[in-house]
Formats: structure tokens, C-alpha cells, sequence
RNA sequence: GGCCCGUUCGUCUAGCGGUUCAGGACGCCGCCCUCUCAAGGCGGAGAUCACCAGUUCGAAUCUGGUACGGGCUACCA
């Protein structure tokens, strides 16, 4: 590997949070970047001041570290190519569009926006397929041209796209070679009235000057590019392999949106998401390993991140596959891992008190918690009735109805707490509760199913828990008998 | 209007001219395990590869067209 090093970036708009499009982009940026030992650079596009704020780039900034999506130059970071905002390099705009004036490769223009107009629209009544710019001002006398702009005609700066360019070729590396006829090109603006560079000049001033060698964006931009690939030539500087991604769509086949629920990767945080289960996800969403594997883990993904093996067809994101990643996320871990990332800040944030316990205990919950665990709020469910006593714990009342208050559960649990009762608190292990109960159905001559039913109702308070014995364990012998106790309330 | 891109099971995809009447994963369904719920194991349904022509002995794979979807065509990014 002799090759230039690569040289990525991700250059989001601050003008909104980061959404699960822009983190995908971002992710295999960052990625490539890995993947080839290059850099991966971050890089703020606010050039659009109505919109873009100082908030918006925050949140992105903290996306991205969620991510874990490290970048090598950039905000707070910095490095040799900065700054990294374009609004601080708004100088570096007004140079490069001057020197490209300056050797006849960009001109004046003083078309107003009702000549354009005007233009656009008796193109179209004469039904010609090219509708861009006119080049009305092209040819303009030089010094005419300083003579209006001494005497304050405004004016914006357009490139001149040269006589004898042939059609442009977009190297992309998803898409192939992309051909566009060169008499599509127009004059386009390359910087406004007030000044500012508009977007197709900043980003390839930019791209240029910081020596990226790969661009990797959205798919809206194709179009765009042989536009952005003129300026590279105008300015002389290497054009950049492209490649660009599909979008990412809703289950109906519309754009992501917020009709379609949670867009913004801060909300996939604080859902709990795990950052890796969710980079997965969006990894895959466009993008495979073999075409057989699923679960790609971080490190895999910097390693073995390809562009061709990127898909060219826009994909539908889909809930339940993220879900499922993030489950496997969720038993892949350790059950020291699942306490500390899952089960206590869930515990946390459904405000139930742990209390205090050994971490043998803990671990004893974690395996019976973890399988029943996707979202952190589940674990806080399942582990709730654990955590309660016999004073506090909830009972749901269907399930009362159904497993409780019926002729004869009375009696289960009488049967129940005469056959616990025998075990000591040393002997209060999951295997001698399951045997000290194991009996009572024969014994009641009772379906298992109704007599296990009862007494988990009376202990969890829910016709759903985790297996009776390692619950029962994890609650403790003279709560379960508590439990037992007042479960005898709702029986008959 | 013009230009550009895309189209393989419901979804994400593998496939890069024959070994594929198309493989994997999610989801769905069934069975097993079982005191419930999960997890796990096993199995199943599900794609005439958008459509139509053509090239070829042979096409999901190459070419052309059509349809549908999307993008660009701004002094938005």
C-alpha cells in the first residue's frame, strides 16, 4: 500500500441535529478512514447562517463521541489543516474565487434574478432542454465589468466552465464511472452577491485544501459533482475519488422522516441504544461484510470496512433488525457488563432502590434478567419484583384475577408455604425451592401449570417473571413467605 | 422539460455469464425445551431477480428501451 494516504471527512450542516442518515455517512467515513489507516476529519458546513447554530453543532459534536466515532483533525481536536468551520474560513473563499477571477476562470456577472428569470422561462417556451445560465456575462469587456462594479453594481462571481471541456466523468466507487455531457454544465455562481461562497465552491475549496482523497456522501450530491469537478480543475488541485451512498428510507418507501419515528441519533441514545448495537445497525444498513454475517462488531467494521462493498439501492430502516442487533448486543455481554451498562442505570431511571447485595447475588439476577432484556427499561421490568417486598410489591391485577382468584389457590399457597417453610435461609437455594415445590401439584392433585401459576402471582405479582427458583432465591426466604402470606388476600 | 441515479424474498443483503429452478440475516409461522415469559435448538413458508426486447450454446449477472421511485437543474446545503 503506496498510495497517497487516505484523507476522509464528514462535513455535517449544523443546522439540525445529527440524523441517522448523516450518522451512517459519518460511520463509513470513519470506517474507510480506519479500515485504510488514513485520517478521518470533521469538518462543521455552517455557511449557511440562517440556519446553522452554535447548539446544533454541540449536539452533533456529542452524537458523534456517543458514536464512538473518533476524528483524527476537527473541532476541539484541531490539527494542520484548519480551522474546521467554514465560517472561519470564509477568507480562504474570497481567495480562491479572486485568484480564479484573476486567471479568467471565474467572471462578474450582473444578471439580475429577473433576467435569469426572464431567461429560464423563454428557454422553456421554446422548449430548448438546456434552461441554465445564458452566459450573458461571460464575454463581458473587462473593462466595462470594473467600470459597473466601481460604480457599485452588484454582482456574484461565476466559473467559467471552459470552451473545450469535454463530458465530465465522475470516478464514483459505488456507482462506477458516472458520465454527464458537458454542455449540461452551466456557469454556476460561485460566490453570492454578499460575498460567501455558495456550497459547491466552499466544500471543493475546502475538500482541496485539507487533501481529501476520498469523498463519501449522500447521494443527492452526484448530480452536483461534475459542477464540483470543474473547480477542482479550475484550481488546479487533484479531483478526489467519489462515492456515494444511498438514502435511507421509511417502512413506506419515503424518505426518513419524522412520521416514521425516532430520526435523530440522540434519541436512539436515550432510548438506550447501545452505541455499538446501533453503529452495527446503520453499518449494515447499506453496506456487508460477507453477505452472511450480522453482528459486526467496531473493531471488525474498522477493519474491514470496503466502499465496494457498499449497495447502490436506497434502504428502508428497519426497527425490529436494530432491536434484534441490539439484543445480541445485550447477551453478548458479561453479567458484571449487563449490571453496570444496563440493569442498575435502568433500576436508576424507573427510581428503584437496589439496595444492598453481594455481587455473586447480582450476577444470579443478571442471568436471569439479560435474556429478557432489549431496551434497558425492560430489564428494570423484569427485575422490578425482585427488588419489591411483600409490603411494597405491585400486584397486576389481571393477573391476580386469573392466577390467584380462583376456588382452591388458597390452598396452593398454604401447600406452598408448608413446604418452604421446611427450608432453612441456608438451604433457600434455587435448586431446593424447585424440589421443595416440585411436589405440589401431585400432592394437590392440581395441573402444574395452575399451581406454579399461583404462587408466582403471589411472589412476583405477575404471571410473567423468570423461572420461580432463581427468583424466589434472589428475593430470600421470610420475604417469599410474606409474599405467600398475602397472596392469601386476593385468594378464595 | 433536461440530465443523473436506483429496482434480487415484507425488510437488509449475497450474487459480479454456466457449479443457483437464487444463499444468509431480521421479521413471520410451526415444532422442541418448559411452571409463565424470554433465551436457545430444529424446521417451514416467502423472490417468475421491476417489465420488454436483444447479445450469447447459456443472463439475476452484458446491451437497449419501458415503467415506477429518487436526486440535481437556486445568489440552499
Amino acid at each position: 500500500m503506496s498510495e497517497t494516504p487516505v484523507r476522509v471527512r464528514f462535513a455535517p450542516s449544523p443546522t439540525g441535529k445529527l440524523h441517522v442518515g448523516g450518522a451512517r455517512t459519518a460511520i463509513y467515513n470513519w470506517a474507510f478512514a480506519r479500515a485504510n489507516h488514513g485520517t478521518f476529519i470533521l469538518r462543521i458546513d455552517d455557511t449557511d447562517p440562517e440556519r446553522s447554530t452554535e447548539e446544533n453543532t454541540q449536539i452533533i459534536l456529542r452524537a458523534m463521541r456517543w458514536l464512538g466515532l473518533d476524528w483524527d483533525e476537527g473541532p476541539e481536536v484541531g490539527g494542520d489543516f484548519g480551522p474546521y468551520k467554514q465560517t472561519e474560513r470564509a477568507q480562504m473563499y474570497r481567495d480562491a474565487a479572486q485568484r480564479l477571477w484573476d486567471e479568467g476562470k471565474a467572471y462578474p456577472c450582473f444578471c439580475t434574478p429577473e433576467q435569469l428569470a426572464a431567461d429560464r422561462e423563454a428557454a422553456q417556451a421554446r422548449k430548448d432542454p438546456f434552461q441554465g445560465y445564458q452566459r450573458r456575462c461571460r464575454d463581458l469587456d473587462p473593462e466595462e465589468a470594473r467600470a459597473r462594479i466601481a460604480a457599485g453594481e452588484p454582482y456574484v462571481l461565476r466559473i467559467k466552465v471552459p470552451e473545450d471541456r469535454g463530458d465530465v466523468v465522475v470516478r464514483d466507487a459505488v456507482h462506477g464511472d458516472v458520465t454527464f455531457a458537458a454542455r449540461e454544465l452551466d456557469d454556476f455562481v460561485i460566490q453570492r452577491t454578499d460575498g460567501t461562497p455558495t456550497y459547491n465552491f466552499a466544500t471543493v475549496v475546502d475538500d482541496a485544501a485539507m487533501g481529501i482523497t476520498h469523498v463519501i456522501r449522500g447521494d443527492d450530491h452526484l448530480s452536483n459533482t461534475p459542477r464540483q469537478v470543474i473547480v477542482y480543475e479550475a484550481l488546479g488541485a487533484p479531483v478526489p475519488t467519489f462515492a456515494h451512498i444511498s438514502m435511507i428510507l421509511g417502512a413506506d418507501g419515503k424518505k426518513l422522516s419524522k412520521r416514521h419515528g425516532a430520526t435523530n441519533v440522540e434519541e436512539y441514545r436515550d432510548a438506550g441504544y447501545l452505541s455499538d448495537a446501533f453503529v452495527n445497525y446503520l453499518a449494515l444498513l447499506g453496506w456487508s461484510l460477507d453477505g452472511e454475517t450480522t453482528i459486526v462488531p467496531r473493531e471488525v467494521l474498522a477493519r474491514e470496512f470496503s466502499l465496494d462493498h457498499v449497495s447502490k439501492n436506497p434502504a428502508t430502516f428497519d426497527p425490529k433488525k436494530l432491536d434484534w442487533i441490539q439484543a445480541e448486543y445485550v447477551r453478548a455481554m458479561s453479567d458484571d457488563e449487563f449490571c453496570e451498562k444496563i440493569l442498575l442505570p435502568s433500576l436508576d431511571a424507573a427510581g428503584v432502590t437496589a439496595g444492598d447485595h453481594g455481587s455473586a447475588w447480582w450476577r444470579a439476577l443478571a442471568q436471569i434478567v439479560r435474556p429478557r432484556t432489549k431496551m434497558p427499561a425492560d430489564a428494570a421490568d423484569v427485575a422490578a419484583p425482585v427488588f419489591a417486598t411483600a409490603a411494597t410489591l405491585s400486584y397486576d391485577e389481571k393477573s391476580v384475577a386469573k392466577g390467584l382468584a380462583k376456588e382452591g389457590m388458597g390452598a396452593v399457597l398454604d401447600a406452598a408455604v408448608a413446604a418452604l417453610e421446611g427450608l432453612s435461609a441456608d438451604e433457600w437455594l434455587p435448586e431446593r425451592i424447585d424440589a421443595a415445590l416440585e411436589g405440589l401439584p401431585e400432592q394437590l392433585d392440581m395441573k402444574k401449570r395452575l399451581v406454579f401459576q399461583a404462587v408466582r402471582v403471589a411472589v412476583c405479582g405477575n404471571m410473567v417473571s423468570p423461572p420461580l427458583g432463581e427468583t424466589m432465591a434472589l428475593v430470600g426466604r421470610e420475604d417469599c413467605l410474606a409474599r405467600l402470606a398475602r397472596g392469601r388476600e386476593f385468594t378464595l
